[in-house]
DNA sequence: AGCGCTTTGGTACTTTAGTATGAGTACTTT
DNA sequence: AAAGTACTCATACTAAAGTACCAAAGCGCT
């Protein structure tokens, strides 16, 4: 928000300044009328691309992005978190055990309390939920 | 390609059209500088937001976009590729074939074929497979 | 009409997945 | 020291998932 401001102050400082010049440029008439307009064509389709590419990379950076708060939030423990990890890679229980050097008893229990806190009926289930709360 | 020369076409379309009624403007006196120039900024801000957020969109769909060519490589069926979504919706044989109206039993043989197509040894290795090669 | 392919469905079976319950260890907090 | 939490593991069970095989209906193509 505060960086919103900031672009929008400068913006307009930047509007006065072309004005100003337009009207110096004019006045002693060392340039024409339509290099005068190509410059702030330029200029602005320049802010143009780069405030939307700002904007746009914070979208899907958060649509990436892990969401640390979320996996807390769920009471969510490392270990746990590890083997919906391993869900995610399409592992077996088998195979998340002997990843994570457990047997595979111990991965049913994290499985299973996953599903809980998740709040999901299977592990692929869990998988979409996972996703949509963008803590995989 | 096409579309990338129509569109800078239009550009210089509308940066001649501007200089017209720029010259127009001044000589007849009804609008001054300040307001020709804040004409023209907001113009081509708005063309720059636009090209930018029309680039930004096919890079970004890119990585998200269903690649088509590779589900018809992999002589994946529309009936499968219905069984594929559903698994990565995190539901169950039973519950795929009550939303495509068909048994559990057709469900499992299109499973199974999915995973002999996909090379994937369960439900979960298949939707890790499927995500890699952009298919769902 | 016959061929190939998809889709559908079934049976019988094996393998994973998931639940319920109990229990031990380690480490932190109160 | 006691309580809480995370992690570990086991047994016994039920429920899904997955395999193998077979078979029939439907559709487009030649």
């Amino acid at each position: 928000m505060k960086k919103t401001i900031l672009v929008f102050g400068l913006l307009i400082l930047a509007l006065l300044l072309l004005f100003q010049f337009s009207k110096y440029a004019l006045i002693s008439s060392h340039l024409t009328i339509e290099i005068i307009i190509a410059v702030i064509a330029i200029v602005f389709f320049s802010i143009g691309v780069f405030l939307n590419k700002k904007s746009l990379h914070q979208k899907t950076n958060n649509s990436e992005a892990i969401d640390y708060e979320k996996i807390k939030e769920l009471e969510i423990s490392d270990r746990e978190y590890d083997v919906l990890l391993g869900i995610s890679e399409g592992l077996s229980n088998k195979e998340i055990g002997e990843k994570l050097f457990v047997s595979e008893s111990t991965i049913k229990t994290h499985v299973s309390n996953l599903l809980v806190k998740l709040n999901a009926k299977r592990r692929t289930h869990a998988l979409q939920i996972a996703k949509d709360l963008n803590i995989i």
